[in-house]
DNA sequence: TTGAAAGCGCTAACAG
DNA sequence: CTGTTAGCGCTTTCAA
């Protein structure tokens, strides 16, 4: 069958011990020795079997990361960030995806008992006291990625200060009726990212109006960052004929294309009638020129991985919170530049 | 530390092999032992450690997806398709991501000799005969994913015909100075839909030219297939000037969306100077109202994951290959519509 | 420095 | 039907 430990040894003339001594460099031994085995190795292309190692180790290289249904380009954008990194290290990924059929605690208890990770990335994930409790009793390491909670490491973003810079850049532009479409609530970043708009109109003596704050929830199991969403949700704020918004904060980007595309088809301009800033700034963002808040993704998981594998592998205390910063980009949705030309493509 | 079948079996007081064609219900066990094991288990919350299992059974339940780079919203489709049916079937999934760090055949080689998966996905990968042939040594099942080999099994989509008929759609629409915005030819797909398109033009009596055909390799490492690809690519047919083509037909969507820019930052119009047929149908295509040539990603992904399992769990014979029709989805454009009214999201 | 041997936790063959 | 035992392939003491 496969080449095992057994035969590399055998051919070179050592032990077995030796030989994983050689290719883990672990222990003592001749350079001359390992040389020899090394050569066998590479002779019989050998490669340790990952489960008798991970068996024997307590350790398989591999960590997971779960996400909520495939939230869509956010979190391909943290992928990229993720795999990248975490390739680096020599480490493999799996990918744990939460839905209808599979709960978030099923998946949990799932990945802390069959050990197949030596440590969990849990992306837009929130997560009980009791559920943090059980985490932290198995001893696996965990960073959170865009979401919080105080007894675990964490990489997220300023989502409140986010939302407030959004919303008073749409104030300073002179508009005082001012929505904002957001997502699901049980998602934290949507809850967070509320309560920076209604602080930015506080903050201006503009008073929160309940019909102006549309959640998209639209699709049952979805969090509501998606396109479809951002159009209903659009949609239903266009009814309010006259008295609707004359900008639109919206809570992603996916949200603000669906939103546009609502307010494309009842014949209104943006941002001449209803100015737009989304939150993300994913690719296409640039492309159709969306103002909106970046928020540095890519980053965020590598990152995260940094860290996780930090915690796999030395010994660390608890207490990591790393906060990015958003940044405003300005481009020609916000109104802001309506008398500049056009932004170019980097 | 974690509780295992020894916990079980001395909980429940039978031995552990019991307790092993309890929770496998493999060989045969008297019902109330089996409940009654079955009780600890779970009150023990008892789960069997992967590495010890994969190691006893040489099988882990896992299977791997290796993908070149990001290659961004196709893959995503595929993804979804491929991670739900997964999880149906009770596997985990290992991302394996090949770029110029991670070549293609260290990550094979090193997935074939570590037994860390039991099968493998390789998404739009290119595989030399030398390379089939050592995967089939292996013995691991393996299923090509929008790439071919005669002696692998296969999920494709008609390229060729998808982009004949693309072409031909816009043949019909009037055109015959008709360009072709492509991928990077190691693409096996760019390289077919090439033909198509080619094929298109020969059965009409078009002329072939040259200059009208841009492959887009911008990036170097990448396939071409992003959005910056197609902007610097259409940027080159605009610099025919009067000469250049009054249609494209690009080879996906996402380079569609860049070459729509550039033509939009030269005060063009589509499709009225320039009519632009795209190829996937990834989500935004709609939103932009694309006319595009269809391909059914996520059922891709789907029937992939069906027939690897398939090859893990039965003893099969190889040569499975499923070829999925595109289908033309007419939009905006092209200018066939140039009448009718906008298409409504569904 | 190195070989031998004892597990790691589980499955599966083998007696009983 | 069920307990015992021999591996699965590797790491890691423990002597030598």
């Amino acid at each position: 069958m496969s080449v095992t430990i057994y035969d590399v040894a055998k051919r070179a003339g050592v032990g077995i011990g030796t030989v994983s001594r050689a290719i883990n460099n672990s222990g003592s031994i001749a350079p001359r020795t390992k040389e020899k085995v090394l050569a066998v190795v590479k002779e019989l292309g050998y490669r340790p079997h990952a489960s008798a190692r991970g068996l024997a180790r307590r350790r398989t290289n591999t960590i997971g990361v779960v996400v909520p249904f495939f939230t869509g380009y956010f979190f391909v954008e943290l992928l990229r960030g993720i795999q990248g990194e975490v390739s680096k290290f020599q480490y493999d990924l799996i990918l744990y995806n939460v839905d209808e059929t599979n709960k978030k605690e099923m998946i949990l208890r799932k990945v802390l008992q069959e050990r197949k990770v030596d440590g969990m990335l849990l992306i837009s994930l929130e997560m009980t006291n009791n559920e943090v409790w059980e985490l932290r009793r198995s001893r696996l390491p965990i960073v959170l990625v865009d979401s919080y909670h105080p007894d675990l490491d964490s990489v997220t973003v300023e989502n409140r200060r986010g939302a407030y810079v959004a919303t008073q850049h749409l104030i300073r532009q002179g508009h005082s009726r001012i929505g904002m479409i957001d997502g699901h609530l049980k998602s934290s970043p949507a809850r967070v990212r509320l309560e920076g708009y209604k602080n930015a109109l506080r903050d201006h003596d503009i008073g929160f109006r309940r019909e102006y704050l549309v959640i998209s929830d639209y699709v049952t199991g979805e969090d509501g960052f998606n396109r479809k969403a951002g159009y209903q949700a659009m949609k239903q704020l266009l009814h309010l004929g006259s008295n609707r918004p004359t900008a639109v904060f919206v809570s992603s980007d996916i949200q603000a294309i669906g939103a546009m595309k609502a307010i494309e088809e009842d014949g209104l301009n943006v941002p001449n009638d209803m100015a737009i800033v989304g939150f993300d700034d994913i690719e296409l963002a640039q492309y159709i020129g969306l103002t909106t808040m970046r928020q540095p993704m890519f980053e965020m998981g590598k990152l995260a991985v940094d860290r996780l594998v930090e915690c796999i592998t030395d010994v660390v205390t608890n207490g990591f919170k790393k906060v990015f910063h958003t940044s405003l980009i300005v481009r020609n949705t916000c109104g802001a530049l309506r008398h500049q030309s056009h932004n170019q493509i980097t």
